[in-house]
DNA sequence: GTCTATAACTAGATAGAC
DNA sequence: GTCTATCTAGTTATAGAC
């Protein structure tokens, strides 16, 4: 059980800050996008933000944090482009599908320094990780989305189930990102055979826990998920 | 696919680099138990290993390549723990357990770091990834050691699922750790818990590919991990 | 060629004045 | 809020010793 700790992020409180902030974000996301995050350094950030060094850490308490912005930017981004999916999908495995090529899809132009993202990601103190309290309100809507693809399809299985789909979802989501990450082959086309192979096994293995012999093994499975986010 | 890329590692070729080497190893290993990744400096190690500065990057290219020793060492330890736990054990849900709690009985000492482990782990670049050509000796192990936990089992599943089974339980495992580095309960009891819980869930589900609706799918989920792997 | 050492460089982070 | 000056520690360059 993580300890809640207080995490002091300096909100600007008046317009000037608010205006120096976003000249500091988004000089990084340039950066990163041009030389990557290695290459990016504090300094240059600075200066293109028109900031000194010590103000660029006044608003932002380290290097880790700017990448913060790609986070929310994906996110966003990723809702808008799921939803255009979804209007027109109407089966489980379509939506499931398009959900999941949609993110492939935005995530794209970030893919080259996906490393260090996923690197900072992964280290549990930090608010990056996708566990994080910092990083709840991206994962809400993450798991939301998820939500709008089991909601609008043409699924029967057990409420029990039905109810934890959309964390599973966003779990297997996370599985395809720990792939795409590793995934070096052009315009990430091993990610997307993974999305359409695994997507049908999904949903027959979804369907299946109507089975009585699985669906008891189903309901172990939701039982455990609920017991760990305890 | 990943392309192989040439490593660069200075094997000492003498005895007196061979001594050289292992002193700095340990020195950085016994100043991380006691301070932690971060608040161990490369000059420290240097320092308590009796060498200049210069001197311990000749011999590891960054201060991340001396948490492979740890690496090496909890994979060394694991398997002798488990050992003792196969040779007593005969049912597949017992030998399972008992590997995977041994593996959270010889982490435990390292679990203050381990996030800073686990982060470099998890950019794709870096050699100590768990899915990059230099780790590859460590995750054969690892690997070979669940083949032993399948092999002395009471298991009657299809061939096709046995076959791939190991790789499964070894992903099964990464999910484990990923779990424990998280968790930050005293004695990581829930981590415990976890494998308390999941084992009888995955025998359960393991015995259920036997079933005619159910062996179809399995067979699907082996035939996508085998064309990842290619 | 294999090792080892010293000095210098780089960039993330902080302290304190304005 | 913003700046300048400074600190720290990972890393590299390079010269020389075995």
């Amino acid at each position: 059980m993580a300890t809640l700790t207080t995490v002091t992020v300096p909100v600007p409180r008046s317009d000037k800050g608010e205006a120096t902030r976003a000249a500091i974000a988004t000089a990084a996301q340039a950066l990163f996008l041009e030389r990557g995050y290695d290459k990016t350094t504090m300094r240059a950030v600075a200066e293109r933000a028109g900031v000194s060094l010590g103000n660029a850490y006044y608003y932002f308490g380290s290097k880790e944090h700017l990448i913060q912005a790609f986070y929310d930017r994906i996110q966003v981004e990723h809702t808008a482009a799921a939803e255009a999916a979804l209007a027109h999908e109407t089966t489980f495995a379509g939506r499931l599908r398009g959900t999941l090529t949609a993110w492939v899809d935005v995530a794209e132009p970030y893919h080259h320094f996906a490393g260090k993202f996923f690197k900072v990601a992964a280290e549990p103190a930090s608010p990056l990780s996708p566990f994080s309290p910092e990083s709840a309100p991206a994962r809400e809507a993450s798991v939301a989305l998820m939500a709008r693809v089991v909601d609008g399809a043409d699924l029967k299985v057990p409420a029990t189930v039905r109810g934890e789909l959309p964390e599973l979802l966003w779990l297997a989501q996370m599985g395809v990102v720990l792939f795409w990450v590793h995934d070096s082959s052009e315009g990430r086309r091993r990610t997307r055979q993974l999305v359409d192979r695994a997507v049908p096994l999904v949903d027959r293995l979804v369907r299946l826990t109507r089975l009585p012999g699985v669906r008891g093994a189903a309901d172990d499975i939701v039982a455990l998920v609920r017991s760990l986010r305890a």
